[in-house]
RNA sequence: GCGGGCGUGGCGGAACGGUAGACGCUCCGGCCUUAGGAGCCGGUGGGCCUCACGGCCCGUGGGGGUUCGAAUCCCUCCGCCCGCACCA
């Protein structure tokens, strides 16, 4: 007889074709018994091929699916693509290929990548967001944002990327530049869609008290919101009448104020300097600031450069005339636009009155060099002189509110969210502008508005839709009269806000869901994916559960109730990039050592948690250890009898050895609730190299038992041979199995290895009896050889028994 | 600058305040073999003593502290990584 070897690429394609066969992953919405569980991988975005990331990512998730399933919970488990976007588009317009045609393909390539991994998807339930069929109900989404005032239109200042040539979110922007491209970000005065996203501002960062997310993405998502409580101070320019509110959290400085500066972009910059002698100084500076980049202006390090408006500003706390500044370290975006200048008190106005010579009037006794910004005793304030400034902050927003003259505000650096995008492949938005009704929403009868096709994806500063002359040249819906539709297109991130949801009832062509449905699976109970979302993705996708909650389409203040983000694979410790040369192809590792391998691999190599270095050496560390598995299960399954029942008192290396099945049952059931997966597999791997160490002396059914639960635990992580073991052991489905759970007669021993300390120092190690009592356990290391040596002739003055581990004796 | 995280053998990494280095890679040795880059078994932090059994000392970025006992807790310094950053 042949010698049995491990082969994947016969065993992986036959165990798939089973579960495909029996619709091993389906579940229904129908009501059932168990539990439900919702477990999701961020959808990936469909360009080119799956990288190793990918693998990593679904790994991680199919090992909490099945861990789910198979403690008896019915598990939800889809798998889709946000399919629009700017990759896709770009490479259209490189090569003149349609955005469907690239993105179909690469659709194509992540389907038999899921497939060849053996992830255990719902594929009934799979779409692409780029679907009619999915954009229809995106479409309806901004219809009802629209309807409740959420989704608006106005002219703003917004970020724009003059190589992608569109609008980008300021979330989108990074150091100034595009995410995307790195190209530097300019700013324009454009009309654009905006969601509202700040009326939630409040309940986004509440919320985050009630989830199970790691601190450090709640701690991203609070500072993104950055909310901050102070006070709104009216100042007024008497020569005309004007009054202007600044938004200050030091209300307790106001004493202090002795100058004033408004932002470049502040609309009253010209008026305030017109007719003054600074005029023209005025207009330099102003388009000078304007036409700086926003980088280059975002620098803190520069020097604090302004110049005065030839005004003057009333403080309200005392009458003093203040005069007032045009700045550029003033951002038009944040609170007013325009800022009380403290400098005393705030380092930012402390540099520039040094710049431009301005008076610096301390006013809070903190005991530093100024500027300082700690807290103390009141001076030069007036009535509150003497007072603690946290006292009398208070009184000072109070008697503000009683004068008129202000009141208690908050502020957040959370800006509304720019949804729209001068660009082709995206999710038309549902509006058409009548001359005589204005904007008017496409009624929802009329969805979708389908993307046609174009000849030119160019972007030329304005969408590529507009061109499409049939397309968007319609009728009003309301008057029927000439009407141009709307061209431009949803963020991809809109797509992805809520697709979570359709997976719930993907097929609906009534409705974007059945309430019933969304009730059943909602919360997804466990997301997974990379931190790099931390933001973006999950704050908009609150951002839309808390939205469309409001308006009882659905009863979900939180889409996300458990999330973990999992780390990079890198190699060589740096990130793996196609510029570099150093990526790994998931489907090279899985086509040499098969899925299981890859599978096993990028998750035994770390904490899933952390950034971990790919080693291709370490793969075959890893595909010995699962050959090794299914040899020991292949010869089991030829050279001894299923009927070898497991012995019922067992003895011996029997003993051993069903010992060791269970502890690591225990131990890779609790690796599992804590995604510790790296140790979970070196606990299988201990229990493989005990059978074969045992395999002369151990029995049949010993054996048996411990190569079946070794199959059991890594199906998990390598589900072909997890199956392909336990089908050949006990010719069952492992899949359907109940999760092992550890005999507790075998997990406790009777005896037990004493580590024997003196002053803290280990000296030696000795068995004892599981029964023994504390005082037992200090005559035992009072008698051990090595011990004696060190506590002969000196006196033990405490003695420190921890039972079952250690006993500590301290000698002087 | 502010906030968060990390620092353990040649490498990836283990370790409820209680045996530091599980498991894997690498390397070394043995067995098996016509052969083996397959497989099986064993060893592998550094230094020292011992023919040997075994024993001693050092060791978790540096320094200090708490404790019977610290990789783990506290303080401080150094280094690396991530997030935010003129947010009033």
């Amino acid at each position: 007889m042949a010698e049995p070897r491990y082969d994947p690429a016969e065993i992986e394609p036959r165990w798939q074709a089973v579960w495909e066969r029996e619709h091993a992953w389906e579940v229904s919405n129908e009501p059932d018994e168990r539990p439900k569980a919702y477990v999701l991988e961020m959808l990936p975005y469909p360009s080119g091929e799956p990288h190793i990331g990918h693998l990593k990512t679904y790994s991680v998730g199919d090992a909490i699916a099945h861990f789910r399933r198979r403690n008896g919970y019915r598990v939800l488990h889809p798998m889709g693509y946000d399919a629009f976007g700017l990759p896709a588009e770009n490479h259209a317009i490189k090569t003149g290929v349609h955005p469907r045609e690239s993105t179909r393909a690469s659709i194509e390539a992540f389907q038999r990548q899921f497939r060849a991994w053996g992830i255990s998807i719902d594929w009934t339930r799979e779409f692409g967001t780029h679907e009619p069929r999915y954009y229809r109900w995106t479409q309806w989404i901004f219809l009802q944002l629209l309807r409740r005032g959420l989704a608006y239109r106005r002219e703003a200042a917004v970020k724009w990327c003059p190589n992608d040539a569109t609008v980008l979110a300021n979330e989108q922007v990074i150091d100034g530049r595009c995410e995307r491209c790195g190209a530097e970000v300019e700013v324009r005065q454009l009309e654009q869609w905006f969601f509202r996203i700040t009326d939630y501002a409040d309940r986004l960062l509440d919320d985050l008290d009630t989830i199970d997310w790691p601190a450090h993405v709640k701690t991203m998502q609070r500072n993104w919101i950055g909310r901050s409580e102070g006070a709104e101070v009216v100042f007024r320019c008497e020569e005309l009448g004007i009054d202007y509110p600044v938004f200050t959290t030091r209300p307790d400085t106001l004493f202090g104020a002795t100058f004033f500066v408004m932002a470049p972009e502040h609309p009253d910059v010209f008026r305030l300097a017109a007719g003054t002698d600074r005029e023209p100084e005025v207009h330099e500076y102003v388009n000078h600031a304007l036409n700086e980049s926003a980088e280059a202006r975002g620098d803190a390090d520069k020097p604090k450069t302004g110049v005065p408006l030839g005004r003057t500003v009333t403080n309200p706390v005392n009458g003093e005339r203040l005069p007032v500044y045009v700045a550029d370290y003033v951002l038009m975006e944040y609170g007013t636009g325009a800022i009380m200048g403290v400098p005393a008190h705030d380092e930012r106005d402390f540099e520039f009155a040094r710049t431009h010579g301005l008076a610096i009037r301390q006013v809070i006794d903190c005991g530093e060099e100024l500027p300082c910004t700690g807290d103390g005793p009141m001076v030069n304030s007036g009535p509150f002189d003497g007072r603690h400034n946290r006292e009398a902050y208070d009184e000072i927003v109070q008697w503000l509110d009683r004068e008129g003259r202000g009141h208690a505000s908050v502020n957040y650096r959370l800006r509304d969210w720019l949804v729209s995008r001068q660009r082709y492949w995206g999710c038309p938005i549902p509006v058409v502008y009548c001359e005589r009704c204005g904007i008017v929403p496409v009624p929802e009868e009329d969805l979708p508005v389908v993307l046609p096709d174009v000849e030119d994806y160019a972007p030329k500063g304005r969408s590529p839709l507009a061109a499409a002359e049939d397309w968007v040249s319609t009728t009003c819906p309301s008057c029927d009269g000439p009407a141009r539709r709307e061209t431009d297109t949803m963020d991809t991130f809109v797509d992805s806000s809520w697709y979570f949801l359709r997976y719930c009832d993907p097929d609906n062509d009534r409705a974007a869901w059945d309430r019933a449905a969304v009730d059943l699976w909602m919360p997804v109970d466990q997301y997974i994916g990379g931190v790099e979302h931390a933001i973006l993705h999950l704050m908009y996708a609150r951002f839309f559960c808390k939205a469309l909650t409001d308006m009882e389409h659905l009863d979900v203040s939180e889409p996300f109730q458990s999330l973990f983000t999992q780390g990079m694979v890198t190699r060589a410790g740096a990130k793996m990039s196609k510029s570099k040369g150093n990526t790994v192809d998931p489907a090279d590792i899985s086509d040499r050592y098969g899925a299981d391998t890859a599978r096993c691999y990028v998750l035994f190599i770390g904490p899933p948690d952390q950034d971990v270095d790919w080693s291709d050496e370490g793969v075959e560390g890893t595909h010995r250890f699962l050959a090794r598995l299914w040899r020991l299960g292949a010869e089991l399954a030829e050279t001894t009898d299923a009927a070898g029942a497991v012995p019922a008192a067992p003895e011996g290396d029997d003993l051993v050895l069903l010992r060791k099945a269970h502890w690591a049952i225990e131990k890779v059931t609790g690796d599992m609730r804590r995604f510790a997966f790296n140790t979970a597999i070196s606990a299988v791997h201990e229990l493989v190299n005990e059978a074969y160490r045992l395999r002369g002396s151990a029995g049949a059914g010993a054996l048996r038992f411990a190569a079946e639960t070794a199959a059991s635990l890594v199906f998990p992580f390598a589900p072909h041979v997890g199956a392909d073991v336990y089908d050949r052991l006990t010719g069952r489905q492992v899949w359907t199995e109940r999760w092992p759970e550890a005999d507790p007669d075998l997990l406790a021993t009777d005896s037990f290895t004493l580590v024997v300390q003196v002053n803290g120092k280990v000296r030696d190690r000795l068995e004892a009896p599981a029964s023994a009592t504390p005082d037992e356990l200090k005559a035992l290391a009072r008698e051990a050889d090595n011990v004696r040596a060190h506590i002969d002739g000196r006196d033990v003055v405490k003695e420190v028994v921890v039972p079952g581990k250690l006993v500590n004796l301290v000698v002087r």
